[in-house]
RNA sequence: GGACCGAUAGCUCAGCUGGAUAGAGUACUUGACUACGAAUCAAGGGGUCGGGGGUUCGAAUCCUCCUCGGUCCGCCA
């Protein structure tokens, strides 16, 4: 039990009782009705909405409602005092018993505080996803973090999460990716060769094609591509996703489930989930309007199979097989959240880059048709990462050689401030990730604050002999804790159950990197307190028991710390 | 022509889904340490929340119309 829904079940109780009493009418919905702590904490602990959210449906004036449910407070255990302000608002201070609570609350739950309870339900989140023709950029990078920390985040809140890759190696761009392959191939049998036009020139193929030499010899030189192709495109596209695999490694991404496109085409699945569709009455043959404003100089109507997306909230319907007979790229991905579906998952995400914005509601409305609408499919998009050098706006260009891996930015960097600077700002938010300042400056990141105040904790709590281990400071009588900036503290650490829940429904990690921020930043000025006076150090001389109530109040701030930083994926340290 | 996203302090960003006097970091000004880590703390200045209209007790947040920026719009995935 939470202090918030300890506090609001009183509350509740209250507003129930002045309903018997007839202050209040009968069938008043409460639904509306917060209690959180206010903006301003000299307003108090807690403030409650109740008052004015149920003013009009009351027929009453707020502040009257407030006065009474103010009285009727009064009373209830663990509130001190409750006062009307402003326009109707009410003011709750608590006993600081209540608060102090919370310290003994963390230590007994440990590294599970603030855990939701298992059993949330399934959810997958699909995330990175990048074409398998090259390592990663610094764009695929944000997706990676922020899909990686939602579903850690997710993982937390109670969600039993499967972390997935979808292969796309079934289109067009794996077989320009063997062409590339073999060129190189050609070249590690001593060939002079130019890259024609339209081929990868990266030279991370140079190897893929020494290894395909390596593997058949001789055998594909002279041959026509029909001979090789199908063979080479699966050798590189395994030594692409090899890559991939090792970059994600690097920044501490581990994903459950690589599912292939590939696999879908020529097993009968894409039939079948448009078959599923189709007998939902979704499938028909069709000629759509041409786009208004710029038309391509080629346009002409053509009958193509469409899927009636717009019964799901689409705003045209869209083809799922080209005017030759093939499928579209859509088809493949209907079959692939088919699976998803049928493997019996309560909700799904998708993590896409923005230039995927108008993919979402095709999507959505396939899934929505496939489950019958029964599986919530929430799509994020990251936006793009604006990349800055001295200052300077920094182009990326495959041409200009001046192309930004996650490896370089990792290695200039490290995945740890990558993680944090990508998790503080929202996803739908652009991004400028700054080289100078993530190098010089990375010391004021957020993730370094955090950091110092972990390594901080440790040395303190490393040194006092005969405190060493939670079961002790279980034992602390953290009655003692009564300084404003301890109460300050412990209210935070009570906040983090609730913002770990809201942060998980809302699917926003980075609530979680502004949290930790503000923890660390109460945890460095209580610590400075020390410094400007010993009485409030939190090794306290012939005074074990203040010792003990202080380190289980550091102690609970470490352990959510660290928990928050796992959520996040940034290695916690005890050392700088 | 249309869809989606963004616009908040000089700069980089939050704002708990409608709450009270809009907050951090950074930069700037002022002050505080000879080590329980200054990789820190305290204080100050800095805002027509892109603009107009609307909804109500109350709007940065919701609805609407504009402006600017980004992404996208049948046979690339």
């Amino acid at each position: 039990m939470t202090v918030f829904r300890e506090i609001k079940a009183q509350v509740l109780a209250s507003l129930g009782a002045m309903t018997a009493a007839g202050t209040l009418p009968e069938g008043l919905s409460f639904d509306a009705v917060t209690v959180e702590p206010p903006r301003d904490p000299a307003h108090g602990d807690l403030a409650t909405n109740a008052a004015m959210v149920l003013a009009r449906p009351a027929g009453k004036k707020p502040r009257d409602i407030a006065a009474a449910l103010a009285e009727d407070l009064a009373s209830a255990p663990g509130i001190r005092m409750a006062s009307v302000a402003g326009p109707g608002f009410l003011n709750l201070r608590l006993d600081p018993a209540i608060w102090q609570g919370v310290a003994l609350q963390v230590l007994g739950a440990g590294a599970g505080y603030g855990r939701g309870v298992p059993g949330q339900g399934r959810v997958n989140v699909e995330y990175v996803s990048a074409n398998p023709t090259g390592p990663l950029h610094v764009g695929h990078t944000r997706g990676a973090v922020f899909g990686d920390a939602l579903a850690s985040l997710l993982d937390f809140a109670g969600f039993d999460v499967t972390r997935e890759y979808y292969i796309n190696d079934g289109g067009g761009q794996v077989d320009v990716l063997a062409r590339s392959v073999f060129y190189r191939y050609l070249e590690a049998h001593g060939q002079a060769v130019t890259l024609p036009e339209g081929t990868y020139p990266g030279d991370y193929l140079i190897p893929v094609g020494a290894a395909l030499k390596a593997k058949v010899g001789d055998a594909y030189i002279g041959q026509d591509e029909s001979v090789w192709l199908e063979d080479v495109r699966s050798f590189a596209t395994d030594a692409m996703m090899a890559l991939i695999r090792a970059d994600l490694a690097a920044l501490g991404v581990t994903m459950d489930v690589f599912f292939s496109e590939k696999s879908l085409y020529g097993t009968g699945r894409i039939e079948a989930s448009l078959t599923d569709l189709g007998n939902k009455g979704l499938i028909y043959r069709g000629t759509l309007e041409p786009p208004k404003g710029k038309l391509p100089e080629d346009w002409e109507p053509r009958e193509q199979t469409l899927f009636r997306s717009t019964e799901h909230g689409d705003d045209i319907d869209r083809p799922v097989k080209k005017s030759d007979g093939t499928w579209t790229y859509f088809a493949p991905d209907i079959a692939y959240h088919f699976d998803k579906v049928s493997r019996g998952y309560d909700r799904l995400i998708d993590v896409f880059g923005a230039d995927h914005g108008g993919y979402v509601k095709r999507m959505k409305a396939a899934v929505s048709a496939l489950s019958a609408g029964q599986v919530p499919l929430d799509i994020k998009l990251t936006q793009l990462v604006k990349l800055y050098k001295d200052g300077a706006p920094f182009k990326m260009s495959k041409r200009a050689g001046t192309f930004v891996t996650l490896r370089d930015v990792l290695d200039q960097v490290g995945p740890d401030v990558t993680r944090f600077v990508m998790l503080t700002r929202k996803n739908d938010a652009p991004l400028d990730f700054d080289f100078d300042k993530a190098t010089v400056l990375s010391l004021s990141y957020p993730v370094s604050f955090a950091q110092s105040a972990l390594a901080c904790l440790a040395a303190v709590l490393a040194m006092p002999p005969g405190f060493a281990g939670d079961t002790a400071l279980a034992a602390a009588d953290v009655g003692l804790l009564d300084h404003a900036a301890e109460l300050e503290l412990l209210r935070k650490l009570a906040e983090w159950p609730r913002l770990v829940a809201a942060a998980a429904d809302a699917h926003e990690p980075h609530r979680i990197a502004f949290y930790l921020y503000d923890l660390a930043s109460l945890f460095h000025g209580y610590q400075h307190l020390g410094k400007m006076d010993p009485g409030m150090r939190f090794l306290t001389d012939g005074q074990p028991d203040l010792t003990a109530a202080r380190l289980a109040l550091i102690r609970a701030v470490q352990l959510v710390i660290r928990a928050g930083l796992g959520i996040l994926g940034v290695t916690p340290r005890d050392e700088m």
